[in-house]
RNA sequence: GCUCGGUUGGUGUAGCCCGGCCAAUCAUGCGGGCCUUUCGAGCCUGCGACACGGGUUCAAAUCCCGUACCGAGCACCA
């Protein structure tokens, strides 16, 4: 019988189902309806009256584009289920992972260049009372202890599986000591709170993990800087996620524990986890600059970077002066998905991304890189290209040629070769000028004549063009000074670049191909 | 060392939970062709992948076991 059903092919085996089945063939049509993004669905969506996420931001420097995955991911989430988003910044390390006070509202900044705007945004630091006091309830209900032992000390007896003897300190001791933890009473090192947790756990990442410890310096928030005792961000995000009704948690791979460790918490409180899904770490191509905010960070200090704006730099702020939209950027983001495994974001693919945005938008002009000047032996005195070639009502521009034109070396034909100047007509190399042959376009189509840019050799517009591989001098058209910093032109045969300064010479950035 | 996760074409991704419409989706990339006064867009077309080995099954990308490789955690970082 199976057999039989086997060799069937599908329309005959759908005609077989509709027979016996009509409702279950019903049913296989509605399953694929699918959304226009290409992320898989939330789990257990059904469960939640409303779907709430949290990007959860350190706010200890400009974002770069890995960055970025975050609120793009939970953004088109947020949209899909109609659903609510939180900008909590996980500041509580005033030490190590120091908060930079400029980036909180950089950040901001980016998220709304990306096309998002959170529901709510909180700072970590601005609620240390919150975690004191539930940190008191988890003393209350036997889930922490002080400890005094050092870090080394503490780690071997945990690697052995071996309790330290602080942990079965009288509860009143251990309330006392927090208290004196909160009122700064010790230094850094000198005390800490742990959560008991299971001191023989099999995964030793587990065992009675840190909630809270002494930091000296002071938070450079204003409106911080007085406290000395800090949670540790399993401690923060774990009480935070559950007071702020997160109902779908997305981190990196690198927070895989987390939930292992917060879910001892979550026993204590008798809370409920949120649902939690892990993504790999992104790697980018077609930088030399790693996407590491302190790499970044090191080289514009070191002068080998201009800014955090710079091309060379794998940041929004770059993208953003390259004119490259915040939807490509999260268009390719969301591409990615949210696999386990590491990824690679291809830089061609946000730049696809891009083109496809702006393309049909974007006027044309013709920019000559390393000019070689040519003199033009009779034909009309101006070149007419379209503004675009898509849109014939957009008009053309008016590129004159008196006084000869500038050609890129490459573009130069051999003596006695045509080219034809894009635009303007078929012209031909005699000595040390460029003859104008007036042949019809179709030597193009049938000769194979060379079709090329050019800018006047007089009247055009000196240009610094910004590039990943550095700046690139030349000209542009003349028209190009009308344009305002900020828009997009594409310098045919050259790519799409952004006007960013109307100064001489005008400074442009180059998006991509 | 202990623990946890991953591996689908050059890149990314869908499918895996619930085995059969999978001779494997879509995008990007690359190659051809058409069109074209762009190296852009559009149209047509081609290239190219289930890490390896066993097992279960009528049937395995999908379930199980092992191997290899990659990654993450075991911080008083986030």
């Amino acid at each position: 019988m199976v057999e039989r059903v086997n060799d069937l092919d599908t329309p005959e085996r759908r005609d077989r189902l509709e027979a016996l089945a009509p409702e279950r063939l019903a049913e296989l049509d509605t399953e694929d309806d699918t959304d226009d993004d290409p992320l898989g669905t939330l789990p257990n969506v059904d469960e939640y009256d409303q779907i709430r996420m949290r990007l959860a931001p350190n706010p200890n420097g400009p974002w770069h584009l890995g960055n970025a995955r975050m609120p793009a991911v939970i953004g088109t989430y947020k949209e899909r289920y109609d659903g609510w988003m939180l900008c909590r910044f996980d500041d509580t390390d005033p030490e190590t992972k120091r908060p930079e006070l400029a980036a909180y509202d950089s950040i901001l900044d980016s998220i709304a260049y990306l096309g998002f705007e959170p529901d709510e945004v909180i700072r970590a630091s601005d609620r240390l009372e919150t975690y004191y006091e539930h940190a008191r309830e988890l003393i209350d209900r036997g889930g922490a202890y002080t400890c005094s032992c050092s870090a080394e000390a503490f780690s071997d007896l945990k690697n052995n599986g071996e309790p330290c003897p602080h942990r079965d300190k009288d509860a009143a001791l251990v309330a006392d000591e927090f208290e004196a933890m909160v009122n700064g009473e010790f230094s850094a090192g000198e005390m800490v709170l742990r959560a008991r947790t299971d001191i023989t756990h099999k995964n030793p990442a587990l065992r009675d993990w840190v909630a809270f410890r002494m930091i000296d310096r002071p938070h450079p928030r204003e409106a911080a800087a007085e406290f000395r005792c800090w949670p540790m961000l399993d401690f923060q995000s774990g009480v935070d996620d559950h007071l702020t009704g997160i109902t779908h948690i997305i981190r990196g791979i690198d927070l895989q524990d987390s939930a292992k460790r917060q879910q001892f918490l979550y026993d204590y409180f008798d809370w409920e986890y949120p649902e939690v899904l892990h993504w790999g770490h992104v790697q980018i191509d077609d930088y030399d600059v790693s996407m590491s905010t302190s790499t970044i960070k090191a080289l514009i200090d070191d002068g080998e970077l201009e800014g955090w704006d710079d091309p060379r730099a794998p940041t929004i702020e770059s993208c953003k002066k390259r004119g490259i939209l915040g939807e490509a950027i999260v268009n390719a983001l969301v591409e990615l998905g949210t696999s386990t495994s590491d990824v690679d974001l291809a830089m061609s693919s946000v730049y696809a991304q891009n083109r496809e945005l702006i393309d049909d938008e974007t006027d044309r002009a013709f920019f000559v890189r390393d000019g070689v000047e040519r003199q033009i032996v009779g034909g009309p005195d101006a070149g007419n290209p379209p503004v675009h070639p898509d849109h014939e009502e957009r008009g053309t521009r008016t590129i004159p040629v008196e006084g000869g034109v500038l050609l890129e070396s490459e573009d130069l034909p051999a003596n006695g070769d045509r080219v034809w100047l894009k635009g303007y007509g078929c012209v031909r190399h005699t000595r040390d000028a460029l003859e104008f042959t007036g042949d019809s376009i179709d030597v193009v189509r049938n000769e194979g004549v060379p079709v090329v840019h050019w800018v006047p050799a007089r009247d055009n517009v000196s240009l610094e063009l910004k590039t990943m591989d550095g700046t690139v001098t030349g000209h542009a058209e003349p028209g190009v000074q009308s344009y305002d910093p900020g828009a997009e032109l594409q310098f045919e045969r050259v790519g799409f670049i952004r006007i960013d300064a109307s100064s001489t010479p005008m400074v442009a950035y180059f998006s991509h191909p």
